[in-house]
DNA sequence: AGCACGATTAACT
DNA sequence: GTTAATCGTGCTC
């Protein structure tokens, strides 16, 4: 495996639906001291509009939302729980609010200090969840608002590898529970099947 | 200024 | 299956 291509800022202006779904089996890349830490998206989810009661637009545009209302290809980073981060990239065209929530990948590089950051836990559970990969990836606030195709970025995505439909998956977004209908059931999450690293709730499907 | 809650996780029973 | 942890955000007063 050489060097692969950064994903450039027309992939990230696609249909948010489009955008998460093709984000599946892309290498998210973290550099860090010189060195990478990297992972095969697994799992995303997309968030679009005001319309849209489980994004976090349904308020508008507030301190908080403003990026994902800037032009496609910036990380939306926020914290939720009073411990988590959440990494997101923004897609579609600027000014209408959408992003895609990066909820698992499968760990490729940096694997020792995936484990260290991960510590107690087995290595299917390093980084099968959102709030785990930033853990592992050391991906806090520092990172909102950071653009992703820039060519010095410490945070992008590589085109990695190509996932046929039969081994996708869709389902209702987790976590939305108590967001009404129909946004609480639109399946508008997309998962790779057959990969050891997904998220826990698959059978939930 | 105060309040309710969250795109979660890990550790319980 | 249940629950504590823990605080920024947006909303109401």
């Amino acid at each position: 495996m050489g060097k692969q291509e950064r994903l450039p800022r027309d992939f990230f202006s696609q249909h948010a639906l489009k955008a998460a779904r093709q984000l599946l089996g892309m290498r998210l890349v973290r550099t860090e001291s010189q060195t990478r830490i990297s992972g095969i998206i697994t799992e995303t989810e997309a968030y679009r509009g005001e319309e849209d009661l489980g994004c976090h637009c349904r308020s508008g545009r507030t301190p908080r939302t403003r990026v994902m209302y800037g032009p496609p290809g910036y990380a939306y980073v926020y914290f939720t729980y009073g411990q988590h981060w959440m990494l997101n990239f923004v897609v579609e065209g600027e000014g209408y609010p959408a992003a895609i929530l990066i909820r698992g990948i499968n760990p490729e590089e940096g694997i020792k200090t995936i484990a260290s950051r991960r510590a107690n836990q087995p290595s299917a559970q390093w980084t099968n969840g959102p709030a785990k990969i930033c853990k592992a990836l050391n991906i806090d606030k520092g990172f909102n608002e950071a653009d992703i195709c820039a060519p010095d970025a410490l945070l992008y995505v590589e085109r990695g590898c190509s996932i046929p439909d039969s081994c996708v998956t869709t389902g209702p977004r987790v976590g939305l529970n108590t967001v009404p209908e129909p946004w609480k059931s639109i399946p508008w999450r997309f998962l790779v099947t057959d990969y050891p690293f997904e998220s826990p709730d698959v059978s939930r499907i």
